[in-house]
Formats: structure tokens, C-alpha cells, sequence
DNA sequence: CTGAAAGCGCTTACAG
DNA sequence: CTGAAAGCGCTTACAG
């Protein structure tokens, strides 16, 4: 194995000297650089990242905990994400928690066991970020929630406009003549995405002048097929007069499509539904789904390029919302609007 | 941060018996090795990776190359290869890679660049196995390709039995009434499991003495919805006497289902469709799809118990193929026999 | 701009 | 069974 001794040697420079040309030290002569360049080259020599960081106490990997195992979108961003980082020689160590598992926590004990040098959450509960983030000194970013509220000094985030996004599906649905239009998915805990998205939904049903009861119109579930499915059974049991629907991700979506065929009801003849994430299943499904398409690839780039920037140059947390485009396909029927 | 020299001030023994009792040597007396777990539990130590692995010239990481992105089945194994080998406390380095890259040569590379101790292939080409395998040394497997002609003494491999799975599809259909069934994805390289199951489709095809041209009958296409909803277009379009498609992938089938829909075929009341893999999606499409079920959990079992017996006792290369389950469910429509 | 030297936290012969 | 010591491959003050 090629080490940085041989460098050294071959080179005629001494250890310290390739050390800094490998680390891009400006004090370093052209000619130094050039020569142990080239020897580098020569050897296709590669530093021992384990003595690299065992020097600057640091651990190699950034961490990335992944919130729920079934959603596509997450692994849509996470690929995105793992690809950016690699082409950086970043390491990346994936976890995938629960649904409802407080991923703080866990990564409190991942800062014990590995000593990341930081943190990318897909999905996350503010709650959690509030008791106990503060304990965690790496730069962190927050995908797919908004954390600015929070004004943590080393947690960045990033997210679709929820409530925007919320908005516009009311909208369209209103707008194609819905007037009883329930909603699948999501907890009721306060710090969640999907209560931010819920509140959008009442604010604008109530805009519309379109009633709407929690109790009775809205049905909590995780986000995957199976628990959507089962949320539209129960929902769809409840409030039979529901002419739309609207889930608050994808796969839940997709899961309702199936429940409500089960009971007999056409989609969108007898139902209209409307998802959210814009996962590639949707543009296949039959019908295809109508959604909200979050930008997974500019999420990606903005976690990677807000972390790596401040991994290195300590720049400041940044909130950013990022826009959502509305697709209209196939699952929502208009309605001729009742006089 | 706590050390081993502060293990070692506090217990009141040396360096070096704290390491060994860390590493569970034989040789240490019970009474040390007592009061060192003791201090080690009260101060919640943890060695440091990187010195660790620095003087024992190993990199932490296995090294996970999955081939194909678009796949939920290898987003499924992925995930449970993770928690399984997390579970052991061993690092895990993901990298995706196009479908059709050469992930031998990546692999490569990443000896070079990261030295990981083991390889865990997601998909892999039998013909990159053999022509560059040699040059890695490190014990790897290869998940759902049969590795066991190459013997090849550090590659162990577990898939499920491709032939008699493409075998049971056609018996099904076949024993449906289908007579003029069509074969969609993969693709024609010799060493790719879909040869093999193509091989195996067109022995039972033989065997049920249907007739079966792979120019006309066949539609090779990549793993993806996209990619199958575009095969099965130039497939029905090529051969509309088609009664069934069997699809070597769930994601393909899927993609069929959908362009079947946009041509005007029902499935299955104009076209049935047999997937290959047991996807959740397809629990939940619409009509649910038929397949073949591979046991996700029992490959990312077999995988990490072998690798880790490599890794630790230099246990021989295994190979084994694991059962399938064929999955009626309502995309394949019973034919009465025709006279 | 460059070199010599100390040290990061661990493991492992080598003595005893 | 245990300790003292060398060394894994790097980085970074400290001199010059």
C-alpha cells in the first residue's frame, strides 16, 4: 500500500510538505505542488481516510436518517442525496427509522457509536428537534419540514410549502366542483408535517365556505399503501357522502384508489382523489394520479450544499421553502357544478 | 471524549489489558476483566473506529452495490441488509449504479478509494464477474444472480431459483389456457438472470408444446416502469394476438398493465399479466397483480450470515437458491379452453 | 515556503 | 495473566 511516507520519498519533499499539497494549503511553492502532483498521479495514491481522521478527531461519515421505510419519495431524495455527496468523497451512513420513532434521539446515539460529522433528516417531528436537538454540536439539515421557527444555530432545512401545496389541491378540487372532500394521512401530533398541511386544507375549505369537521372528514394514518388503504375503509365507511379525497402522500393515495374500487366506487367517477409527491408510481397507476410533485433533486442539492458549506466554511443555518407544481391527471373528475 | 487511557487510569489496569478485554481475549483474568466492563459500562465508552481500524489496516465499511435504482425490490433488500448489518455494528457504504454499469470494475475503484472489507452485489452481471473479479480479495456476495459456476473463492451467492420460478409462471398461465404468452424485460446478455429466465419460459413453453419466437414474443426492456410501459407498447403493438405477458419484473408488469389500459385492453379480461418478484405495489395496483413472490428477508439473512462468517472465521463461499412463491392474484384470467 | 517532531487512539508482539 | 513500547498513516503547530 502506497502511503504518504513514499510520496514523500519519491517526491524528494518531506511528509509535511505533501500533507499540505494534498490539502490544498496555499503555502506551498507551484513547483513543490507540481512535482508531488505528479508523483500522486504516478501511484494513483489514496490517503487512509482512518488516519486522516483519527488525526482531526473527526469521523468520516455524514449520517442520514431516514424516517419511515415505505415512502418512495424518501428514497427518491436519499439516492439524489447519496450520489451528491459521493461525487464529493463524502461517506454517507444511512439509518432507517420508524415512522414515528424520535430520530434526535437516535441520532444522539449515532453522535456516541460513530461521530458523524452531520446530519441529514428526510422527515422529521419539530417537537423532537425541539426537546432535543440542542445537544447535537454537528451541522444538520432537516428535509421536507420547516425548522426555522426553531432557530437552531447549526440546523439548516428545506421543504416543499406545505401549506401552499395544501392550498392548491383544495383548490383545484373546489374548483372542479368538490364540495365534501375528505383527507387521509398524517398524525395529529402539532409539529408534523402533515398537521401544517392539514391546517392549509381547513383554512381553505373555510375560503371556499366548504365545511369541514376534522372528526368526521379527516383520517390519520401512516404513509404507506396498507395504511392508507385501511385509512379509506374506515373514512370512506364514515363519510360516505365524500366526493373527493384528498392524501397526504402518494403511496396513501394509491392505497385509497385500491380501497375505494374495493367498495365498488370508480375512481374518479365515484371518488376523486388527489396524492402528494409526485412519486413515479403515480404516473402508472390506473387511474394515473393527480398530485403535488415535490422537487426531490432540488431538496437533495440544497441539503448537500448547505451541510458541505458549512462543513467547511461554518456558514450560518439556512430555512428555504421550495415551490411545488400541481399535476393533473387522471384521478379527479370534474363535477358540473350543482345550482 | 473518554479513551482506552482513561479505561485503563481509572480500573487501575494497563493499555493493552483494556484493549484485550475489549476484543475479548482469552487471556485475561476474570477479575480484570470485571473491573474494566465496569468502568467501560459507567463511562458508556466507545472505542474509536478510526484508531481502530487504522492499526488494523482494515476500512470499517462494507461496501453495498446495487444495480438498478427504479427497483423496490432492492430498495426492499437494501433495507433490511442495513438494519441487519447495523444490528452487528458494521458500517454500510451504498452506492447505485446504472443498470447496465459494470459494478465489478466499480468495485474496484472503491478497493482503491475507500478499502471496504466486504462487498454485498444488489444484481450483477455473471460475465463482469468473470472477467475482473479476480482482482478483489475481500469476501463479497451476489444477491438474485447464481454465482456458483464462476467458483470463484471469496464470492458467495443466493438468489432465488430464476428457471423454476419463469418455469412456474408459464405452468400457470398455461394451465389458465393461455397459449400465446409473451416475455417483457431484461435483457439479452447471456450471464443476466433474465436470460435465465427467459431460457427457462421458452423450456416450458417447449414442454406445454407452445409455440414461442423470441423475436416476435419477446420485449427486452430495463427494470422499470417506464421502460416496461414502453416495451409492452412495442409488444402489443408487434404481437396483439397475445392472450398473457409475463414480465420479469414487478416495476415491468406494472408499466404493462398501464400501457395494456392505453391501448384499450383490460386486464385481465384482454391481457393477463404474471409479475416476477412480489413488489408491495402490487398488492395494491389495479387489477392486484399475479406473481412471483422472492423471499427478501430470508437473501439479506443468508447474505449477512455469510458474509460475516467470511469476514471473521474464513468460512468457504456459499451458494444457494432460495424458493419462491407464486402469488394468484387478479391480473391473470382463467381462458376456457378453446377446442 | 519547508522540515522535523509530536501525537491522534488504538492493537499486538515481546518480555516477564 | 499483565505491562511497556512500538507503530498504524496522517496533520499541524513550531522553528527556521
Amino acid at each position: 500500500m502506497t502511503t504518504i511516507k513514499d510520496i514523500a520519498r519519491i517526491s524528494g519533499y518531506s511528509l509535511g510538505t505533501v500533507s499540505r499539497v494534498l490539502n490544498n494549503h496555499p503555502d506551498v511553492s507551484d513547483k513543490a505542488r507540481a512535482q508531488i502532483l505528479a508523483v500522486v498521479q504516478e501511484l494513483g495514491f489514496e490517503p487512509n481516510a482512518n488516519a486522516k481522521h483519527l488525526k482531526m478527531q473527526t469521523f468520516s461519515d455524514i449520517a442520514v436518517l431516514v424516517k419511515g421505510t415505505q415512502n418512495p419519495l424518501f428514497a427518491d431524495i436519499l439516492e439524489k442525496l447519496q450520489a451528491l455527496l459521493h461525487a464529493q468523497g463524502e461517506g454517507v451512513f444511512v439509518a432507517y427509522l420508524d415512522e414515528d420513532a424520535n430520530e434526535v434521539k437516535y441520532a444522539l446515539e449515532l453522535c456516541r457509536i460513530r461521530r458523524p460529522k452531520g446530519f441529514l433528516f428526510l422527515g422529521g417531528d419539530l417537537e423532537f428537534f425541539r426537546q432535543d436537538f440542542a445537544a447535537i454540536t454537528v451541522p444538520s439539515v432537516l428535509l421536507t419540514n420547516d425548522a426555522s421557527a426553531l432557530a437552531l444555530p447549526n440546523l439548516s432545512s428545506f421543504s416543499t410549502d406545505d401549506a401552499a401545496a395544501a392550498q392548491a389541491a383544495i383548490d383545484y378540487l373546489a374548483a372542479a366542483g368538490h364540495r365534501a372532500i375528505g383527507v387521509l394521512g398524517g398524525n395529529l401530533a402539532q409539529e408534523q408535517i402533515s398537521y401544517r398541511r392539514l391546517q392549509a386544507v381547513e383554512a381553505a375549505m373555510a375560503r371556499h365556505g366548504l365545511p369541514f369537521s376534522r372528526d368526521v372528514q379527516h383520517e390519520p394514518c401512516r404513509y404507506s399503501m396498507q395504511d392508507g388503504y385501511a385509512a379509506a375503509q374506515r373514512l370512506l365507511e364514515r363519510a360516505p357522502h365524500l366526493s373527493a379525497v384528498f392524501a397526504l402522500g402518494d403511496v396513501i393515495a394509491l392505497g385509497a384508489m385500491r380501497a375505494a374500487r374495493d367498495r365498488g366506487l370508480g375512481v374518479p367517477a365515484d371518488l376523486s382523489v388527489v396524492g402528494f409527491d409526485g412519486i413515479v408510481s403515480g404516473q402508472f397507476s390506473i387511474p394515473r394520479l393527480t398530485t403535488l410533485r415535490q422537487d426531490t433533486a432540488r431538496l437533495a442539492e440544497l441539503a448537500v450544499e448547505s451541510l458541505l458549506s458549512r462543513l467547511h466554511y461554518a456558514a450560518p443555518p439556512r430555512h428555504q421553502l421550495i415551490p411545488f407544481q400541481l399535476l393533473p391527471r387522471e384521478s379527479v373528475q370534474s363535477l358540473s357544478p350543482t345550482p
